[in-house]
DNA sequence: GAATTCAGCGTACAGGTGTTAGCTGATCTT
DNA sequence: AAGATCAGCTAACACCTGTACGCTGAATTC
């Protein structure tokens, strides 16, 4: 709001017209329909504005979906953020990280399932998009375990790694699920990154000795 | 062959012409085309019948896609199994089917990545379907590690299940990638599947004592 | 206040889509 | 040998697609 004001009435309603489309595409995500059986005339249909007009924001349909992975993969990494900053009160992280996933997985199916749908669908361009958020995640735990946890750089990486790919499999295991299958998938992912994260333990162990 | 005389002529074309839209199908799913915007008239014309003709064969493009996924699992764990028989005379086990697995994805990229793909996406159906491959993995695991290493019913699970996520995980790395990084991946994953294995040891131990 | 910019619109086109209806002729059945 | 079956065909349908072109009028700039 307070830089909308700076920004001109013109630019403005550019903005809002523009996360209409935004949202519209999400709409239609949510049905049963991938993102690349989206058509533009649909999409421009929903968010109420000519299909000619939608070229005035974005120059093909590829373009609003990778503005879509890049947005779906900023506030999931902002929640991330969020919840371990919470944690410092007190908690296990891991509890806490993938409840916070999970949750979001619920609150934004559809956008989750576009990001792993396109990890490994259409172009290559989207793959690498989705790619570069899943190494963001991968970063960020290497850190963790580096730093906090001491674990070497090696060791890090290939925890981290494979708890990456663990998590964000077992979110797409949680789509046609009710709430309470969620919470068992959630506890069940839980206990398997702390297999993983034993694993690391003893694996440093036989290596100082 | 010997299955084909006993068809009669008609039934051995009509096959013969399935097996061709088939194909076709995997053919254009090579490209950068996702199985949802393939198209019915397009894989006619490349199985070289009218697009009317479809219509014999498969109710429409869905069943032709579950279909592919069917085959896809099918000869992916026939493929597994006859590796498994291969390391009875010797080899590790995790090595060898994580090595097989990889080049099967080398081998059958087009169609492999139908399998991930399809996992979150479109129907319900299909991500059913889907499922059900990689819970037919998951069981043959457990069977192996339950009766050959003697793990506990929940232990073997939640090991499988860890296992399963991360290995197929790893297969949708290796779509962009060469010869040398897709082995690079495969090391990674070998150790990666050792890290859960030695993981669940340690609990089994903890367990006990 | 005049000139410029530009978001959004309407029209139009060429081409693709799934699907229906009905025909043909080879294969199978009896 | 006569009749039934049925894989594959052509023609046609109603509809949807992306995109090019040029216009309009309000916001912006000078």
């Amino acid at each position: 709001m307070e830089k909308a004001q700076t920004l001109g009435v013109r630019a403005q309603q550019k903005e809002k017209t523009r996360r209409a489309l935004i949202n519209a595409a999400m709409n239609q995500l949510s049905a049963e329909t991938g993102f690349s059986s989206l058509s533009l005339r649909e999409v421009a249909r929903e968010a109420g504005i000519a299909p000619t007009s939608f070229y005035r924001h974005f120059r093909n349909m590829d373009e609003l979906g990778l503005t879509l992975v890049d947005e779906c993969g900023l506030t999931l990494r902002q929640l991330l953020r969020q919840a371990r900053q919470r944690i410092d009160k007190g908690g296990s992280i891991i509890r806490v990280s993938i409840e916070t996933f999970m949750q979001f997985v619920a609150d934004n199916t559809a956008i989750f399932r576009l990001l792993l749908q396109e990890r490994t669908g259409r172009s290559r361009e989207f793959r690498k998009a989705v790619e570069r958020e899943l190494e963001h995640f991968k970063a960020e735990l290497i850190e963790y375990l580096r730093d906090e946890q001491g674990f070497s750089a090696r060791l890090a990486d290939l925890q981290s790694d494979a708890i990456v790919k663990i998590v964000f499999s077992a979110g797409a295991d949680c789509f046609d699920v009710d709430d309470t299958q969620r919470l068992q998938i959630a506890e069940q992912t839980i206990q398997q990154v702390r297999l993983v994260a034993r694993g690391a333990e003893a694996t440093r162990r036989a290596k100082v000795e």
